[in-house]
DNA sequence: AACGCGGGGTT
DNA sequence: AACCCAGCGTT
């Protein structure tokens, strides 16, 4: 029963899979890691230009591991889950100088390593070693879901066990690379999440989710995510030809992108010329400022928050000591370092 | 076990 | 507006 399944994923696979990518067939596990890394809860079609871009960067993880962090943010830039590139420069790190610059090739040291949880150690271990690890993302929790039948939640701790075991069990243990690369296809291709082509599916005999009506219901997931709404007001400071930019630290949205200085508020503010004067005043000293311009309602929504705010663009024509002690930088310096889309699309206008 | 983390495409 | 995307780390 479930070797039918295997084979005839596999038989699609090779007769039928169209679905093309640059690191398709690729056996270096560097490039491996870093297409997976990429990919994680980001589409083939996003990805792919910062993969490109990536690889022509820093062509060996030696080059990556040499590189300033800037620089390899500057490149994640607009990507997205920036903890993903903070991982894959510890890794590229602890490669290059702890072990030599050999890439693991056991599942136990892939996993061990930052950035790399059950998924990507599996997908790893899979393309790069060929060996007998089955991938469980998206995709291969929607078909196997909906090819058994199974209405566990998949984001459940029970659901991920039963899945993950399902999942080692349908495996090609003698084709693990092929079949991981099969089924992950078959899901983006045939087995969507709206509108999956059942009518025509090779495996529509097999499916149990088609065979009682409830491919549509399936898979099944329990959480619901909770939004909540912030207010972000940017102040650009400039001071002769420098401005104020800070990196963002603490565990909340953008860690380690820069930003100008932030008045956070939960509430909506409205601003005109006295206000901010005063609160310039008030909260930073500042005494002397030009208001050079205040910009339109932005807005910026996120998986689970919605950024709204304004740009407040303030030239202030002396420094004092509190001021100091931020970062000041001309506008070539600025534009090397990166920013969230919020802040970008204000800059860009 | 629950939560937080971006940005973009599709419906 | 809701959902999803080659998930992971922290609490």
């Amino acid at each position: 029963m479930n070797k039918n399944i295997t084979s005839q994923l596999m038989n699609w696979h090779q007769h039928e899979n169209l679905r093309e990518m640059p690191w398709k067939e690729e056996k270096d596990p560097y490039k491996i890691w870093l297409s997976e890394v990429i990919l994680q809860q980001t589409r083939v079609e996003q990805g792919t230009a910062y993969y490109e871009r990536f690889i022509q960067n820093f062509p060996t993880i030696k080059d990556l591991a040499n590189s300033k962090d800037e620089v390899v943010f500057k490149l994640w830039e607009g990507l997205g889950y920036y903890n993903r590139c903070k991982n894959l420069l510890a890794t590229a790190r602890f490669i290059t100088n702890e072990l030599d610059g050999v890439f693991p090739s056991e599942y136990e040291q892939i996993i061990n390593l930052k950035g790399i949880g059950p998924y990507t150690g599996a997908a790893i271990a899979s393309f790069a070693f060929n060996k007998p690890f089955a991938v469980l993302d998206g995709n291969v929790f929607r078909v196997l879901s909906r090819l058994f039948g199974i209405d566990t939640p998949i984001d459940s701790t029970i659901g991920k066990q039963q899945f993950s075991k399902l999942a080692q069990d349908v495996l090609d243990k003698e084709n693990p690379a092929l079949f991981n690369q099969a089924i992950m296809d078959f899901g983006a291709t045939v087995c969507k999440p709206m509108s999956p082509h059942c009518r025509t599916c090779p495996l529509q005999s097999a499916c149990s989710g088609f065979e009682m009506g409830i491919v549509n219901k399936l898979p099944v997931k329990e959480k619901v995510l909770k939004k909540k709404n912030r207010w972000f007001y940017y102040f650009i400071l400039q001071y002769q030809d420098t401005f104020l930019v800070e990196k963002r630290t603490g565990k909340d949205i953008w860690e380690n992108l820069h930003e100008f200085y932030l008045l956070e508020s939960t509430e909506q503010l409205i601003w005109n010329d006295s206000s901010i004067h005063d609160w310039l005043q008030e909260q930073l000293g500042i005494e002397n400022a030009i208001v050079l311009g205040i910009s339109p309602l932005q807005k910026q929504q996120l998986t689970h928050q919605l950024i709204k705010g304004q740009f407040i663009k303030v030239e202030i024509k002396s420094m004092h000591t509190q001021l100091q002690k931020h970062q000041w930088l001309p506008m070539n310096e600025v534009v090397k370092l990166a920013f969230p889309k919020y802040i970008n699309q204000y800059l860009s206008v």
